[in-house]
DNA sequence: GATGAATGAGAATTCATTCAT
DNA sequence: GATGAATGAATTCTCATTCAT
């Protein structure tokens, strides 16, 4: 289904209401949709079973969003921000740091957060996939990207060639790509440093070398 | 429905496939389903439409595939296979063939098969997906990744280190899904020589260098 | 279906019953449910047509009962209920009651119960019957029989054996099975005075002849 | 399995050729029939089933029978009248015999009758009542009053009062289901001496009291 | 704003039966 | 007669969404 089918023409009486209300209904909506999602899997989810289970009645829940896919997109973007957040945390120059540190530490960021929720995370980027929402999707990646052009200067040995958009549109890719297959495929050794080293050095010699 | 919540118990006494036209009717069912997919998307993908555009008659299509989520996981199968037998193609040696020179023809098929019918395509992987199948999308690029361990030989120079298992894991799951994602974000560049000389270089640079 | 291969795993997610206008959309259901058995029987009946008689949706209908079964079962059970009720004030004692009188007054309330609604209650029965009802259809006929032994003493004269457990299951069961059939088989005498003399009789000898 | 039930039920379809072909197939059909009502009851009965049960083509199957009601049909006719036989048979005087033996080997005729094929018998019973058989149902019953009728010289006392048609009708029919009853609720002393002489009891009190 | 009963279009699936081979 | 692929009407049940209170 088309994002523009959405009955945006509605008046979205929702917004911030009584600031304490609906911050908190929209919370326990997101809750219950993500316990729903890990128990019953997409398919298992409806709109009356979030209501219910967030205590919520099922007009109310149509008072804050105005169609399921409204609340999973909402999520899906929600869980977007917040990993892109930590990423960029992890890449921000801290003292005594040598130029590899900030991958190491954005790559630990990728691994915990691509971990966490996974089931739940799984749908939710799938329902934001299966929405059309590539762009949206990959908009994390481009902004952390474009943040490490700005930041090459610092991050790389000065005899090193400055990265060309491609090779840090493949570079941010193949890193965050293959943190999340890993993490899908629940492969044994998603934890290990051996793992972790072996990104670093993706990162490493993809960059450094001419 | 998840897999876990399927009506396994149910009494399974529909005429099993094979039937004589089976070969043919199969593929008009997995051609009306692509039609639909491409036209509808999943959400406008029912059985009595597959039926009617196919020109079988619903029966018929349950004479041939127990439910729903079978026939889009029988074309999930068959596509994973076909891009699979393509990338073993392109990696076979071949008179003349510089060290690179599989890799690079391995990339190309996989632009080239990630673009072919995408949003069918993406449709079928994430049933896949959707249903548990992790293993069996990971399983392609796991073949892959044996057989490259198998002719580490051949492909690299005697001087470098036989790369371990994690380290073919990392290179097959970073190259395949950023081919993945670029096709899926229909990137401008996803079939410049530049974009595949980049993935081309990452090869290198990743089982070459120390 | 039969109840074992009911599918139980099945989130029952369904808005409880008891909404608020439930005893009349409750009546409905029954009341339509009944006028399609008594016209076109079993076969006839679905729950599409139901709603439809009944004035209510075909989601309103499964806001009350989970399937179509149920709707069946909760008439039997109520069809049941009402019988055991009208013979047990039968066999009320009431003035100047004659020993054989309960007995009597009890045979008329089922030969008339048995008549009524005869299809319908027919269909209903053979309803909870398929479905393994065997206990819930003795049910009523065991609870008579255990009022009749505790007023064994109130019934029989003084001299006569008190009943053991298996004569009153067999007294009751003939007693009951008998009217059943006949009402079935819709004979003649069915509402003749000579009939129910006969069912008297039988009553009065088996449990007065030592 | 599926291939080679399928490629079994192909060869065999030879075997016993022109011989009484007909005659075995419908026993072929009965029994395939009676295994799936033990093991899945009515709603697990379909005629492909069936065919696929008995190694018959489906086609064949209709080629014996016009519908799947009419195999139904037939086997519960069957049923019936081997009960009604095995009665007559035990109604049959024996050299000394006292007048109420007979009685006792009609009423153990019975309760083996209905205790066999238990679950098969009554969805058989339930498929010919459903349908309006209910003369049908009472035939065999019928003919055994009617029986009794004959003979009731030899099997009553010379003083005891010749029985009415409806004295008979009441009594066989109480006989009769009581024992089908008991049986259905599958009771624990169902095949003890003790119920068996109860139901003696019934027969000799309710035929010899005045 | 909240509530939750009601709605009904629509989807999946079944299975008795036919008929060309 | 036998075969079994094909048929498609019919049925159950779901669930996103609305709206009167």
């Amino acid at each position: 289904m088309a994002l523009d089918t959405a009955k945006k023409n509605k008046q979205k009486q929702r917004r911030e209401a009584q600031r304490s209300g609906s911050r908190e209904t929209v919370e326990l909506i997101f809750e219950a949709t993500a316990r729903i999602l890990a128990a019953h899997g997409r398919a298992g989810l409806n709109t009356n079973r979030i209501a219910e289970v967030a205590g919520v009645s099922i007009g109310s829940l149509y008072g804050y969003f105005p169609n399921k896919q409204a609340i999973l997109l909402a999520m899906a973007r929600r869980e977007l921000d917040h990993l892109r957040d930590r990423v960029k945390v992890a890449l921000a120059p801290a003292p005594g740091d040598s130029p590899i540190d900030p991958a190491r530490r954005a790559i630990r960021a990728l691994i915990k957060g691509y971990t966490a929720r996974g089931r739940v995370r799984r749908i939710l980027m799938e329902t934001l996939f299966s929405m059309g929402g590539h762009e949206e999707m990959a908009r994390p990646v481009s902004e952390v990207a474009e943040l490490l052009r700005g930041r090459a200067g610092d991050l790389l040995p000065a005899e090193a060639p400055s990265p060309s958009e491609m090779r840090l549109y493949v570079l941010t890719r193949a890193v965050d790509n293959t943190i999340r297959t890993a993490s899908y495929e629940n492969i044994d050794f998603l934890h290990s440093t051996a793992f972790e080293d072996e990104l670093v050095r993706l990162v490493r010699v993809y960059f450094l070398e001419p």
